[in-house]
RNA sequence: CGCGGAGUGGAGCAGCCUGGUAGCUCGUCGGGCUCAUAACCCGAAGGUCGUAGGUUCAAAUCCUGCCUCCGCAACCA
């Protein structure tokens, strides 16, 4: 293979993750990314491509800055950590990245400051002040319209405000151009109905400049000609996939790649999580174009796995990792589940159940228990040596063309990144296997001497089958695919050799039969998750109050506090506002002056449970328009997904200061 | 009327573009087989294809209204 390669190739292929925030490990949603695109890359290398697949960690930001220093180290040693887990994960589903990139990689710090400082030179950038809301674990900054109550509508947790000078990127520069490369590249953005997204809900009604650097923190890229300033976060982290291959330029602002990237770039494909879609079709897309660099060919943006109905996540405590399931299901086991499940557009879901089932159903009972007998046969009535296929039958062009349209359906799958839909042709032919040891009956070919050939031709063409599927099905289950390759004792494994039927040699001797996936007990297995789960709990709450410790605040003094000017109001009139389904318009009295606040607790309260009620609010925040209503404060209420006012003793006179 | 997607036997989906006997996987029930991992193969039950109209010889498939769910946006100062 290696010999030849040059000479077969294709061509290249460069596909991406995207890089994952070295805060946490990730989840089997996140994983599922990697899986996917080892799916893509494993079959491009099977098709004769020069693959080069990417992968790697975002690692700067306010967030990781913070939980450094929660745990005592420097940033780098915190995000080293995290890199090495976040790695750690990817090895134990198999992927088979080229690289693995950091953004604390020393190339690519150099680079991002080249990149925007000649961006700021050539009036792309320019510097401006950002007066808005800060939420430091999130990193993210809001406008007045986006917070929720002075809350981060990301997370809930408070924001703060923030007004500081700030570097901006002139996206609406760019606006006409961009929509006019993603009309008329309708397989730019896919699925259609991310493009769809993108174009409807933000390239349409206009861009709004982008803010690409803090000065609030102090972990990021350094801005070279400004010192203060950091370069934030999407500047940063969307460039790793061209940084990653060899994107340079030299003192000047030009153009001084490598080698690699003159052969890598453009990207072929960015995998990306649909969350992400925005950034990448929008931004990515736009900072190339301002830099005069080829546009990759293609951002896919995948759909998320649930818990059940559920969105993951760790505050409902549904959390699923890669490793644990490993551990009860092996790599295969895990990465068959996801490929097959995942929808092509809409959001999948992962149980426990789920994944039972389907691992007995198509790995356990389909395809190992095919393997096993097949094998098992062969070395029970020809001493494990492979026939000769000598006595064919018309019977057996039935499954000779199942085979050729395998081979046709997951490659016509494959290229339309149809993976669960390829994943299935694969596991019809299997079935289809199974039932050709119906229709021929070895077991009585076996009785006569006569018919021995004719059994010999039978068991080849299994294996045959069997060794076609298992080429089919390498990209999916990597592990099982080498098995089952190696006790076929064969080393016709190309892609090419799946097309033709045949490709098996005779004479060879398979190896011991011996089951590829153990059968799994569901009541037993669930039992066993239930009492895990239930002992983590109990464990957590022996451990700790019913309520967790919040990460909270930075400590301020009391000149901080003083800044906001909390006053005593009264409801005197409330209603709904039309199209939102979250606000209330309350007109308040604060005594000395009648104002008109909104506020997001809809779900919570009735209008006419507020009307009357005395109540705290923020005097002295900035107006607002929420829904195209103004609010000209806010009012005090507690929690995140149960949200309650804070209400005052009805004789509480109105306007006072509360502090 | 913000944009888009979806409602098909118990569950999850395909079919719709290019109208013409409703298909797949899982589950249930019955049968067969014995090479194999209580596996495998065959058969059956179960659907007025969300709903109300329209077009047509004929509609799951095309058109219109309505209901419900979901994604994105908006959005809970």
């Amino acid at each position: 293979m290696c010999n030849c390669s040059e000479h077969n190739s294709k061509g290249k292929y460069y596909l991406t993750t995207a890089i994952a925030y070295a805060s946490g490990k990730p989840h089997i949603g996140n994983t599922y990314e990697v899986i996917m695109s080892d799916c893509i890359a494993r079959r491009k290398r099977q098709e004769g491509y020069d693959v080069f697949f990417m992968t790697g960690t975002d690692e700067h930001g306010q967030k990781i800055e913070d939980k450094a220093k929660a745990k005592g180290v420097t940033p780098k040693e915190f995000v080293d950590g995290v890199a090495a887990e976040i790695k750690a994960v990817w090895d134990t589903v198999g992927a088979s990245y080229d690289k693995f990139m950091r953004t604390t990689d020393d190339y690519h710090v150099e680079t991002v400051q080249k990149v925007f400082k000649k961006l700021y030179d050539q009036g792309d950038i320019y510097k401006g002040s950002y007066e808005g809301w800060y939420c430091v674990p999130d990193e993210s900054f809001f406008t007045e319209s986006q917070v929720v109550d002075g809350k981060c509508p990301e997370c809930g947790r408070p924001v703060v405000r923030a007004n500081e000078e700030a570097y901006f990127f002139r996206m609406s520069k760019y606006q006409d151009r961009l929509l006019k490369y993603i009309e008329e590249h309708p397989d730019y953005i896919e699925p259609e109905l991310r493009r769809k997204e993108m174009i409807n809900n933000f390239i349409k009604p206009g861009l709004q400049d982008l803010c690409v650097s803090r000065s609030t923190f102090k972990w990021g890229i350094p801005v070279t000609f400004d010192e203060k300033h950091v370069v934030y976060v999407w500047l940063d982290a969307l460039f790793n996939y061209a940084t990653g291959v060899g994107l340079r330029f030299d003192d000047d602002g030009n153009l001084a790649p490598t080698e690699q990237y003159g052969k890598l770039w453009p990207a072929d494909v960015h995998i990306i999580g649909k969350d992400i879609m925005r950034f990448h079709s929008i931004y990515w897309t736009i900072f190339l174009m301002a830099l005069d660099l080829p546009l990759p060919k293609k951002i896919f943006g995948h759909p998320w796995f649930n818990f059940g109905a559920d969105k993951m996540s760790k505050s409902r405590g549904n959390v699923i990792y890669a490793d644990d399931l490993v551990k009860r299901f092996g790599i295969d086991g895990v990465r068959h589940y996801c490929l097959a499940e995942m929808p092509y557009s809409s959001d999948g879901s992962v149980t426990y159940e789920n994944m039972i089932t389907r691992y007995n159903a198509d790995l356990a009972n389909n395809l190992g228990n095919l393997v096993n007998r097949t094998v098992a046969m062969t070395h029970k009535y020809f001493g494990g040596i492979v026939q000769a296929p000598t006595t064919p039958e018309p019977l057996d062009d039935e499954l000779k063309a199942a085979c050729a349209e395998a081979v046709s359906t997951v490659a016509k799958c494959m290229d339309g990144f149809r993976l669960a839909d390829a994943s299935d042709a694969i596991f019809a032919l299997f079935r289809r296997a199974n039932k050709y040891i119906d229709e021929t009956t070895p077991w009585v070919l076996a009785k006569s001497e006569e018919t021995l050939p004719r059994l010999g031709t039978v068991l080849y063409n299994l294996l045959e089958t069997i060794r076609i599927g298992a080429i089919l099905a390498e990209p999916f289950m990597p592990t099982t695919s080498t098995a089952i390759l190696d006790e076929l004792n064969t080393d016709v494994r190309s892609l090419d050799s799946a097309s033709e039927f045949g490709g098996l040699k005779s004479g060879a001797k398979v190896g011991e039969a011996k089951p590829l996936f153990a059968r799994i007990d569901e009541a037993r297995l669930l039992a066993e998750i239930n009492a895990e789960r239930e002992a983590a709990e109990k464990a957590a709450e022996a451990a700790s109050n019913p309520v967790e410790k919040p990460e909270g605040c930075a400590v301020i003094g009391i000149d901080d506090f003083m800044k906001v000017e909390l006053r005593t109001a009264q409801v005197i009139a409330c209603e709904p506002v039309p199209k939102a389904k979250k606000l209330l318009k309350l007109q308040i009295d604060l005594g000395y002056e009648k104002r008109q606040v909104v506020s997001g607790i809809a779900k919570f309260y009735k209008p006419e449970q507020l009307i009357g009620k005395k109540l705290i609010v923020v005097a002295n925040l900035a107006p607002a328009k929420l829904c195209g209503v103004e609010s000209q404060g806010m009012l005090l209420a507690s929690g995140e997904t149960e949200v309650r006012v804070v209400f005052l003793d009805p004789e509480t006179p109105l306007g006072e200061r509360v502090r």
